[in-house]
RNA sequence: CGAGUGAGCCAGGCGACCGCGGAGGGCCGGUAACGGGCCUUCGAGGAAAGUCCGAACUCCCCAGAGCACGAUGCUGGAUAACGUCCAGGCGGGGUGACCCGACGGCACAGUGCAACAGAGAGGAGAUUGCCGCCUGCAGGCAGGGCCCUGGUUCUGCGGCCGGCGGUGAGGGUGAAACGGUGGUGUAAGGGACCACCGGCGGCCCGGGCGACCGGGUCGGCCAGGCAAACCCCAUCGGGAGCAAGACCAAGCAAGGGGCGUCCCGAGCAUGCUCGGGACAGAGGCUGCUCGUCUCAGGCCCCGGGUAGGUCGCACGAGGCGCCGAGCAAUCGGCGUCCCAGAUAGAUGGUCGCCAGCGCCGUCGACGUGCGGCGCGACAGAAUUCGGCUUAUCGGCUCACUCGCCUC
RNA sequence: CGGGGCGUAGCGCAGCCCGGUAGCGCACUUGAAUGGGGUUCAAGUGGUCGGACGUUCAAAUCGUCUCGCCCCGA
């Protein structure tokens, strides 16, 4: 709702997720979607923003290379972040294969998952999103 | 020019757009809590890594002693400390510049191990050989005869076999066999003796703070290897770790178990409570002994509940520059700078240009010119420092060594 | 941050303390018995002992460093 206030104070759209808790209920009630790249869960979380969470498992590679996956996954949403309607936790999973792949890989991967799981405001609009 | 040694440094640069975290300052909305946005500024490494050592800091609340246990191990120095660093000694490697070394142990007392081979593996051993002596009955060698191709008998011998003794030099085994060369001596030999050399020990002299080195003299050659085998000696070590620890908020705060005996006095429900005293005991101090602290008041254990915020938390054994002391590690003085603080964890994404390296193509001009493609390592702070170790594409600087060529 | 364990034949494990011969079971190969298969019996192949360096005459074993995997505690 603060969104809708005034201009001069606009809320973040984007959160982290970052409950353990969270995790585990977006992972076990949430619908989960994937390609070779990343597994993308979503779960309405009844708030009024959305919340992102990511997870790359050591056995991806060391800290570096971890880290590294993380922001392209991070910009990638960000590239989306004014697609997806309020009041959804997502978590996005990397998988082994992101490991050799590039940005732009990498965002195409997440804006299909996310249009697959539906939680843009509109379809036309996420398709113009894609392509930028 | 080629090959190499040592020391040190860099870790592509610039720009545009869109983002992230910290600090400071305004602005906007809101009573406030708070939220949003703007400006300025700062924002990973030489190893941030592995977590192998050492400290700072914090708590336990005493750490005092001994044993045990662990670590270290040439000498001197540096340092807050170290298993680190510097200098030196000794030993080893390299033609050399240089490099490598867990390098205490006859300061003292012990124990253990060495497969196989070999005679013998620790104060050992005697097969063969060498040397001396000995009988010729049995056995050895040589020759002859007989039965007949294997025995028997006769003669001879100390060269061969045998017996006794000496010896450990030669051959041989082994990773290792109790000095080496030459000589004297001897039946043959042996440090049995002598000369020189090597090594060991004692004493003396000289140099050095010292490890140690040089020289002399005497003894003796009887003194082996492994202590990353037990062990001994010297030195050091209280334990835990920023999830330490402090505060705030929230929540559970229900319940169970453990905490000696005796004597005296009082109370009553006649075996419990209270008070006093004595004795021991129990528990903590990471194992044990002494020692110390606590013991009727709360403590400990189980169970149960939270895992949110603030501090710790970034001015430090701090970086840089100059001067001085020292061979150096390092230290002192002056000036200057403020230089990351996340917490599902910021420091990023895309694009362009210029340099670097490699490959390919091209040329009236072989110029490293032009064009194209590719590569750009190892790796990400988590309380903070000092080291060590390990990973690492490529490049630069200085000093030095060896070889070849030219002048 | 602290602590512990493992790595040996294709697989699962002994051997390590106290150094000298790497062994067991399954599997694999060959042969025998059967018309064929299973089963059984006999024989056999197969191991850089995770890696590097060191100590030693000699290292799976002892020491140091390192790599990978697994498990605890706060």
């Amino acid at each position: 709702m603060g969104d809708l206030e005034h201009g001069a104070s606009r809320q973040r759209r984007l959160e982290r997720l970052a409950d353990s808790a969270d995790f585990r209920r977006v992972r076990e009630q949430g619908r989960c979607w994937s390609d070779p790249r990343v597994v993308l869960c979503a779960h309405p979380n009844g708030l009024a923003r959305v919340r992102v969470g990511y997870a790359v498992s050591k056995r991806i590679g060391k800290a570096v290379r971890r880290n590294r996956i993380k922001r392209l996954m991070r910009e990638s949403v960000r590239a989306y972040s004014d697609l997806v309607s309020p009041g959804w936790d997502i978590v996005i999973i990397a998988r082994q294969r992101v490991s050799v792949s590039d940005y732009w890989e990498v965002q195409g991967s997440i804006g299909h998952l996310l249009g697959q799981a539906g939680v843009f405001r509109s379809t036309d609009v996420a398709m113009t999103g894609q392509t930028g």
